[in-house]
DNA sequence: CCTCTTGTTGAGATCTGATCTCAAGAAGCT
DNA sequence: AGCTTCTTGAGATCAGATCTCAACAAGAGG
């Protein structure tokens, strides 16, 4: 929807720090903000070369960082090994739960792991100023996906009936 | 203190496996179990060459995932980059304080939050495996550290009284 | 104790995500 | 338009982690 705020926020905040504004740093800033969510910096690179809008991958990594730093965008490590970024709703914090059979994130809200988040930094003496909440697993699709993959077979395997059966998680066939 | 309990977990898992029990195998799980915490690949390579155990990082690495497998270690990105490691305590689930000034972990229990995150799981039809939160800011010596830097100077700055000081947080002088 | 099979190791190459370098280019002040 | 200074792009570089493959050794069998 209307992210003109938001790009109003982000040409003010350039031109208070002296920065300046270019061609490549508002189509990053549209591009991220086009985006659902949770995108990393490679994408967008092929997203927006997709486009025919030509930046460089030094550029979308660089503007990234710039985005963090004035509070438009988030960096995260969701999965295991890219860091993640997503557009920054106004006030409102999220969690992620990401499943590990098909790499979808779900977002939640959670005021109460927030007030308990609040309540050990004070106990800590700790001032925070961000946190990751993340919880892996299976999205209901999988576990039964995972399910169904165990029972059809009904042959006489070895029967490992008991531990072991974790490694198929990872990675059920398209 | 008595890690034969576990010692013996690792060689019965091995062995059920059909791994071998290797002297590189052995001299990692000593070492994990020797240090405190949150300890990286990298770190527990230096260590147990100082003194003087021979073995090579691509075994440290493997082997290191082994005990992960097996349910004796966690691995963990804590900072930012590299993946830190710790011995699994039985049944002790935890959360981190991370400080961002001085690098120093803290560790925390709340029972109040993992009660939330069953809660919000079963209402996703979401079946956890593992989570991880960690809480990013400064802890109590290095918001002093802060304070004090900016107070001291005392002289006509071109005092930036609103916002700005975050850049400050990252990184002070040793 | 010796042999044989097969999983494991080590050194270095390789991969991957991210950052850095520096000359060419352009924003924005005057 | 001119000039200064920040920004960009292509490729080099870095760091952490993983992979390759020949040499090695654990453990089963004799």
């Amino acid at each position: 929807m209307s992210d003109a705020r938001e790009r109003q926020k982000f040409l003010q905040w350039l031109r208070d720090r002296g920065h300046r504004v270019t061609a490549e740093r508002l189509a990053l800033f549209e591009e991220i903000f086009a985006q659902h969510r949770h995108i990393d910096a490679e994408e967008l690179l092929d997203s927006m070369k997709a486009r025919a809008l030509k930046i460089s991958r030094a550029t979308v990594y660089r503007n990234l960082d710039l985005l963090v730093e004035c509070g438009l965008a988030r960096k995260q490590r969701l999965g295991q090994n890219r860091f993640l970024y997503e557009h920054v709703h106004p006030g409102q914090r999220h969690d992620h739960l990401v499943c590990t059979g098909c790499g979808r994130v779900v977002e939640f809200v959670s005021p109460g792991i927030a007030a308990l988040q609040g309540e050990i930094c004070r106990a800590h003496g700790f001032s925070p100023t961000s946190h990751t909440l993340q919880i892996s697993g299976l999205c209901n699709a999988c576990v039964q996906k995972r399910d169904e993959a165990q029972r059809p077979p009904e042959r006489a395997l070895p029967s490992p009936a008991h531990v072991e059966t974790a490694r198929t998680l990872s990675g059920p066939p398209p």
